[in-house]
DNA sequence: CAATCTTCTGCTCATGTGAGCAATATTCCC
DNA sequence: GGGAATATTGCTCACATGAGCAGAAGATTG
């Protein structure tokens, strides 16, 4: 197209979106013929000229979904708009809210539901709207009575859950990570714990989320693991955990000793799972976004615009 | 607007807009009737969730004008897009760009046109198209040979202003501001400085920018004015200059003295002009811009949309 | 310079869309 | 609970718009 043309075009889409002119008066203006002003439109908006955001909290990014679920082999995606979000927390919480409404529409809704813990879920669990689900049994998958922090947080996510849709919650009473195997193997030896890591193994659904690789990690605020122990995860390739297990970017477990003393069920059970969705979200969390979906821990994922892009980009 | 047609709305509007479905088409999908979907997109622009930006370096924000013509009574507003701009030097830049275009769609075009000197004026100058007038006078309104820069940036302004016209350029030969009021009286005395200043005042047409009161002004940099007599200026009330004169935001001369020994048309011959074309743009032109037009310093505005927003606000 | 190919222009026509208007549903108030 | 006021819905109709096409204008090549 030519150069004058190209103002044309602005000239054209200034009338047309900004004053709500029709084709026909501004061609009148510009001297052109109704045709000529379409198609410089149509120009604009092929150049990329146009740019049209719809800013809203629950807006989503169909596009990025479609591109998402092409490029990966995601059953679905979910990609909140970032528009107008300044803070990584506003961001999240968007992310959450969409993973409650994803959850609130899901058919048939699961039976048996298996849950991680941690900030993302807890959003979630809040987002939820009472009687989303006429009776779900909610089980938690991995270990997290909290250590020093003030206890319950991991419990009181699956009991809001379950008790939003009027169902019930499966806890299982256990740390994420044992210092011993021993403890830990004692532990899953009780009947009541087997019990609870059966049930979550056959959930019909799971939804979790996952933790990036550095100090700030949900496993270090909750003393099982301290800094350094996360540095020198890292060193070893880490890019963050999933229900409690460090993986790096190809989706293998970085420290089987330490995967082994850790409770819950097993990063293979989730691949085999018919539905598992995935709730990433934020600047810090693009590298164990992208682990999770390429080596098909889930099935779905939930996620916001920019982490969706760095997934695309990669 | 319920809480779930907003929602309904959103869902409508990522269909409309980025999956590009007929209205009819999305009815089917949300299960409404088309009609619904028309009045949920109406309502979705209505509630401004909807944001249609033009992002081109030319792009003008009409409504914008519109506001600013009809709140402050000039003749004319062109107010450019800060739509994906960084610095205030591209915004700066779109500005004289669009002052360029502005000059060059004047009809009739001026005879004599009388111009002051700064950045600003000479990026206009070279936004300037060969040819953009059939011979035009261009004139300087006030002194500005510069003292301890390369001199001629001021004189360069004009002559590219008038070639590319294939006009004439007629020069103000004098510094900015004298240092003492006997010489300024003297060289006002002078035929050809006389002739000029005649000529200025008489001008069909003036386009000028104006400088803000601080250390970065242009006339410290030329070396007229020290820091702390800009200081002194700014306590006294001074939020920037039109033509090398300071005023307040009253748009009354700040020093009477000061303004007696600068060179160039007086500001009542401006206001008394029918036609005055101020160019002002950036972030730390807001106060002197608010002056210029409350004062009916300009008939014409060319500025950015952050400077016109902050117009509109104040 | 002519022949061919390509791009651009103006138009017809089918479809998409918003204004306006009854009919219906909902809310409000006595 | 009844009746009025208000909001919502489904619709007709007129207008706005994009697709597709034939002819004109312009570029390219032998």
């Amino acid at each position: 197209m030519s150069d004058t043309d190209e103002l044309l075009s602005i000239r054209a889409a200034e009338l047309y979106y900004e004053e709500n002119q029709t084709q026909d008066e501004i061609g009148v203006i510009l001297r052109l013929t109704r045709w000529k002003v379409g198609r410089l439109l149509a120009s604009a908006k092929a150049n990329g000229f146009i740019r049209i955001e719809i800013v809203h909290p629950r807006a989503r990014r169909l596009p990025i979904e479609r591109r998402l679920r092409e490029s990966t082999g995601l059953t679905d995606a979910i990609v909140v708009s970032s528009a107008g979000v300044s803070s990584d927390t506003e961001l999240q919480s968007r992310t959450a809210q969409a993973a409650a409404d994803y959850l609130s529409a899901l058919r048939p809704t699961p039976r048996t539901l298996g849950i991680s813990w941690g900030r993302t879920l807890h959003d979630v669990s809040l987002h939820l709207k009472q009687g989303w689900g006429p009776g779900v049994n909610v089980v938690q998958i991995n270990g997290g009575v909290s250590l020093n922090q003030r206890t319950g947080t991991a419990a009181s996510t699956a009991v809001t859950i379950a008790h939003k849709a009027d169902g019930s919650a499966t806890l299982l009473p256990s740390p994420a990570i044992f210092e011993r195997l021993e403890t830990k193997q004692a532990i899953e030896a009780d009947r009541t714990i087997a019990g609870v890591l059966a049930l979550a193994r056959n959930a019909q659904a799971f939804v979790f989320s996952a933790g990036q690789a550095d100090a700030n990690s949900a496993l270090v605020d909750s003393g099982y693991l301290t800094v350094e122990q996360i540095n020198d995860l890292v060193a070893r390739g880490a890019v963050g955990d999933v229900v409690g297990r460090y993986i790096d970017r190809n989706g293998r477990i970085v420290d089987p000793e330490l995967n082994e003393r850790t409770v819950g069920i097993q990063l293979d059970q989730l691949r085999r799972a018919p539905l598992t969705i995935a709730v990433i979200s934020g600047h810090t969390k693009h590298a164990i976004a992208r682990a999770v979906v390429r080596n098909g821990l889930c099935t779905v994922l939930v996620t916001d615009e920019d982490t969706a892009n760095a997934l695309l980009k990669g």
